[in-house]
DNA sequence: GAACCGATGTCAGTCACTGTCAACACCCGA
DNA sequence: TCGGGTGTTGACAGTGACTGACATCGGTTC
C-alpha cells in the first residue's frame, strides 16, 4: 500500500458513474470526480485520456472476448455464424454485471450526445476488430465487414432491450433472439 | 450586401477542409480557420457548434434524402427494400459532389479519431430516422433498427470504396452491388 | 427618420487537457 | 542498511475549445 488509498483509477469510475447520474454529464468537472476520491485533476487525465472515456473501462477485454469467440468459431460456420459466437461471448461477459448498474450506466450514455458517440466509437472499434478476424478466416470485402456491423447492430439493440428492462430475460437469451430477427429482416427479398 | 463579405459559412466550411488538410485537425485551432477568412473566431463558433461540425454541414439534407427515399418505397416492399431506396437517394445525392473533394473530406476524417467519432454519429442519426420510418411503414422492432442500422454499413461501405477510388464505378452502382452483398452475407445459415 | 433586426466584433471567463518537474513510498541489489 | 531505480501522485503553468453578455452597424420596416 502507497502513500495514497488504492486502486485510485477504479475509484474514479465509481465516483464519476455517481456524479455524471446526479448531475449530468456536462455539469460535471474532472476536478471535481477528483476531488471526491481525494486526488488532483491531474491524475485523472492520468489514468483516462478524457472525461467521457471513464465510464468505457471494460471495452478493451470486451473486445478481447468478441474477438476470441468469433475466432473460435468452427471452420464450417458461415461469417453471420462466427460473429453470432462472439455476440454469445459478449453477452455472457456483460451478463455478469449487476443489470442495475448496467442500466445507470446506459442511461448515463444515452442522456449525452458527446457519451453516445464515444459508445458508437468503441461498437465500430468492436466491429473492425471483427471484421478482421473474419477476414482471418478468408472471409472477403466487404462480406466481413458487413457482417462484423451487422454483428454490432444486434448487440446494441440486445443491450438497449436489457439495460431498459424491456425485456425480463437474460442477455444471452435476448442476444439469441436478436440474431435471429436480424435473418429474418434480411433473409427476404 | 452587407458590411462584410458574404456567405461567411460557406467560407469557413472551405478554409477548414483545407488547413485541415494540410496541417491536420489537431494542429489547426479555430481561430486560424476564422482567421484566413477574415472574421473572429467568435463567429465560426456561431456557424459551427464545434471545431468537427465544420465538416459536416450537408448531413440534415442527406438525412432527409434517405427519409424520403424510403418513406416513398412503394407499400408492397420489405423493409430491408425500402432502406434500399433511401440509400439509391444518398447515392444520387452524394454522387453530384466532386469526388476528389469527397475524398479529400473522407481522408481528413479518416486521419483524426474525433472525426471519425462525429462520423459515427451521424450516420447513427440517419439510421434512428429511417428506423422511425420504417416503423410508420408498419415494421416493428427490432427489425425496423437492424434494417436501418444495417443499411447505414453498406452506405458506409460504398462511400469508402468510391471515395478511395478502389472502385471505379459510380456511387449508385457500388451502392447497389453493396447492398447485395449484404443479403448474401446474412442469408445463409 | 426612428425603431427594429440580423450578422458580426469585443471581451472576459470556464474548463478540458497537456507538459514538466518535484516528491515520496516502495523494491531491489550491494 | 544504504543507495539507486521505479511507479504513482502533486504542483503549476499553459493552450485552446467553447460560452455568455454587450456593443456596433448596415439594411429593412413602418
Amino acid at each position: 500500500m502507497g502513500r495514497w488509498e488504492p486502486d485510485s483509477r477504479g475509484r474514479l469510475q465509481e465516483a464519476a458513474l455517481a456524479l455524471y447520474a446526479e448531475r449530468g454529464f456536462d455539469q460535471t468537472t474532472a476536478a471535481e470526480i477528483a476531488a471526491r476520491v481525494g486526488v488532483t485533476e491531474r491524475t485523472f487525465f492520468r489514468h483516462f485520456a478524457d472525461k467521457r472515456e471513464v465510464l468505457f473501462g471494460g471495452s478493451e477485454l470486451l473486445r478481447e472476448r468478441i474477438v476470441t469467440g468469433v475466432a473460435e468459431a468452427p471452420d464450417g460456420h458461415t461469417p453471420l455464424e462466427a460473429v453470432a459466437r462472439g455476440l454469445d461471448a459478449a453477452a455472457a461477459l456483460l451478463g455478469e454485471a449487476r443489470r442495475d448498474l448496467s442500466a445507470q450506466r446506459h442511461a448515463v450514455i444515452a442522456a449525452n450526445p458527446e457519451l453516445r458517440e464515444r459508445e458508437l466509437a468503441k461498437l465500430a472499434d468492436y466491429a473492425a476488430a471483427v471484421a478482421a478476424t473474419l477476414r482471418q478466416r478468408g472471409v472477403g470485402e466487404p462480406q466481413a465487414t458487413l457482417a462484423a456491423e451487422a454483428g454490432m447492430s444486434v448487440l446494441r439493440v440486445a443491450i438497449e432491450r436489457w439495460a431498459n428492462s424491456d425485456d425480463d430475460r437474460s442477455l444471452p437469451v435476448i442476444m439469441k433472439d436478436s440474431i435471429a430477427q436480424l435473418r429474418a429482416v434480411t433473409a427476404g427479398g
